[in-house]
DNA sequence: CAAGAGATCATCT
DNA sequence: GATGATCTCTTGA
């Protein structure tokens, strides 16, 4: 069942708990690819000074501010792409980072695309996932309620949830210290234990 | 293992 | 002109 766009019309910090144990499907001419997301970070409205949107309302925050339900893809470092999806009402900016999944459907092209076949390496990292998944710019606003980029309950129990502080936001002041990352719990596919 | 360097470009000042 | 929601490789215990 692809989650609708109401899913992600909730407060961001739930939606990230909630897509743990989710799958995220990509649809692209390679074929199918999909895996469990095992963890996520929300970045939540503009005082969040860990979120791109702290900044303002900018031609690449523009998605952020928009409706909920569509991809939030950018470049980092020159070299690597993330995927988030934005989620609460127009106008307020907010978005889940997905930044790890289990490998499931696709496992030969991700390996191609990762040059590797430890399937360890495939998608533990916002960075990876977005190359094994085939995922960059051209994705930017895309509608995950469309049929190129989304996520499926697949009537998966609930999953055992911990909650640590996010990844990589030094600069963020306090808001560093918000324990607003969620990883299944001992899974085997996180970007860090 | 842990720590450090370097890669490279869209975006914002 | 600076910087980053990262990753890989190398170095050195």
């Amino acid at each position: 069942m692809k989650l609708t766009r109401r899913f992600y019309d909730q407060p961001t910090v739930d939606v990230a708990r909630q897509l743990l144990g989710k799958y995220l499907v990509r649809k692209d001419a390679g074929g199918i690819i999909s895996g469990k997301i095992v963890e996520t970070e929300a970045y939540v409205g503009l005082q969040d000074r860990a979120s791109h949107a702290s900044r303002g309302r900018t031609p690449r925050t523009e998605i952020m501010f928009g409706p909920p339900g569509f991809a939030y893809v950018y470049l980092i470092y020159g070299f690597y792409h993330c995927l988030n999806f934005v989620t609460e009402r127009a106008d307020y900016p907010a978005a889940v980072l997905i930044r790890a999944v289990e490998p499931v459907e696709g496992i030969p092209l991700m390996q191609a695309r990762r040059r590797t076949a430890d399937a360890r390496q495939l998608a533990s990292g916002p960075g990876k996932l977005c190359q094994a998944f085939a995922i960059d710019l051209s994705l930017n606003g895309a509608d995950a309620c469309g049929d190129l980029l989304y996520i499926e309950d697949r009537g998966q129990d609930a999953p055992s949830i911990v909650a640590r502080p996010r990844v990589g936001v030094d600069y963020a002041g306090r808001w560093k210290r918000k324990p607003w990352r969620f990883l299944i719990r001992d899974n085997l596919f996180v970007s860090k234990p």
